[in-house]
DNA sequence: TGTGCAATCAACAGAGTAGTTGATAGGATG
DNA sequence: CATCCTATCAACTACTCTGTTGATTGCACA
């Protein structure tokens, strides 16, 4: 549209040598994508995805904008290249977790705990998974859709749980199960708030205090 | 810069007239003002902040963009309007709750059950201020400043009423109050990504049902 | 019917952003 | 020293959004 050299044929382009060459992916390359992808992951736990621009990231490695792009094809692939990887790994986490032979409760509690280790080991990622899902649940393109369907499989897998806590008697039946999934995903993704790696408070502590709360409740003695 | 016509005399601009006659404020033109502060919030809370643009509130509104400034000074000024109020009726529920003569545990119950019932009766309004309020504690403008210490002062009331149940024998006393507390936030904010009014649970129904998880946990049975 | 004023709109300015492209610096390799 | 290739950058396009301004519409009231 903008230059007038032959636009059919295809190949001759150097935008296209560019990008095939970097499908390839050397070792220094790959490398350097990763730091690309880092850096913007910690922009976007900052400051929110919307409000990081690409001269952000690209001031914060010190280079410039436009050599972003030979690592990366856009903004929005920074954020599913960020989001992708925890989602996976979270899922399968959850999917090994029903499958073991415990009661709801203890399967609860591995949870809670499992998830706040993931908080920790995945820092920044997964808090800007948690900033950004509800925005992503608002496009149409595949990886959107994607990401919805593992967080709603992740959800299901959870009141999963829930409900076999209340067939086989560790979890008690007055609160419906979606009601209780929704109160422990609010206590744990909230997370993304306040927690940070290395602040006051270690990953066990505050899964065991959450692990508690929600179990045990908080009250000295049972209900007047 | 535009237009020659005397810039000096400072005072016979048109735009100096509108602006001086909508501080008086009529009786309908308040009215279309905060029909166009409640469209806002209501596309606020379904689009975020960020991508919501005067245009999307203008076409809502069957007006024109430019039309909106007559009402309001800028797009931030509508997210002011929207949260202030929500934010000082919060802060005085919460003064009102600590003030009671009640045990921590009853005080904690009631905080919650007002909370969500603040949730419904204030919706949209508070769901935007509970996304944005992330975004908001990185600005620096007074408004933003009063808005992070009204937020804070809340925060601290929870924790002394913790603190309050701790002492007075009717919470337990392993998990800090300051864990409890954002244990209790996240539980409750988390509404603001699945809670609608008129929806499947009544607002008393969620209530009693985090008040109990958070009070008397989920099992069953005394822990293992 | 004419006048005044509240409310609306068309047109524009200014700033900022994502993404593209062709050239170029700099290091490794022959 | 010459060459090749990886990685970088300057310059540009195209678009979108906020905020401003002066004219205009339409209704109430005389």
């Amino acid at each position: 549209m903008i230059n007038g050299n032959s636009p059919a044929k295809g190949g001759s382009g150097i935008g296209r040598r560019r990008r095939a060459a970097l499908r390839e992916g050397g070792p220094s390359y790959t490398a350097r994508r990763e730091e690309v992808v880092q850096v913007a992951a910690q922009l976007f736990r900052e400051k929110g995805y919307e409000r990081t621009t690409l001269n952000d990231v690209a001031s914060a490695l010190g280079t410039d904008r436009a050599s972003l792009y030979y690592y990366v094809g856009s903004k929005e692939e920074l954020l599913q290249e960020i989001v992708r990887r925890v989602l996976i790994q979270n899922l399968e986490m959850a999917e090994r977790v029903i499958d073991r032979v415990a009661t709801g409760r203890q399967k609860i509690e591995e949870i809670i705990r499992e998830m706040i280790v993931s908080f920790d080991d995945n820092y920044p990622h997964m808090f800007v998974y948690i900033e950004d899902i509800g925005r992503i649940s608002r496009h149409d393109d595949e990886w959107s859709r994607d990401v919805i369907h593992r967080t709603k499989r992740f959800e299901k897998i959870v009141v999963e749980i829930l409900d076999q806590g209340r067939s086989d008697g560790s979890l008690r039946l007055e609160t419906p199960s979606r009601l209780s999934a929704w109160a422990l995903f609010g206590m744990v993704n909230w997370c993304h708030r306040w927690y940070h790696p290395g602040g006051r408070h270690s990953p066990e502590e505050v899964a065991s205090a959450f692990a508690s709360i929600f179990c045990s409740g908080l009250a000295a003695f049972p209900s007047l």
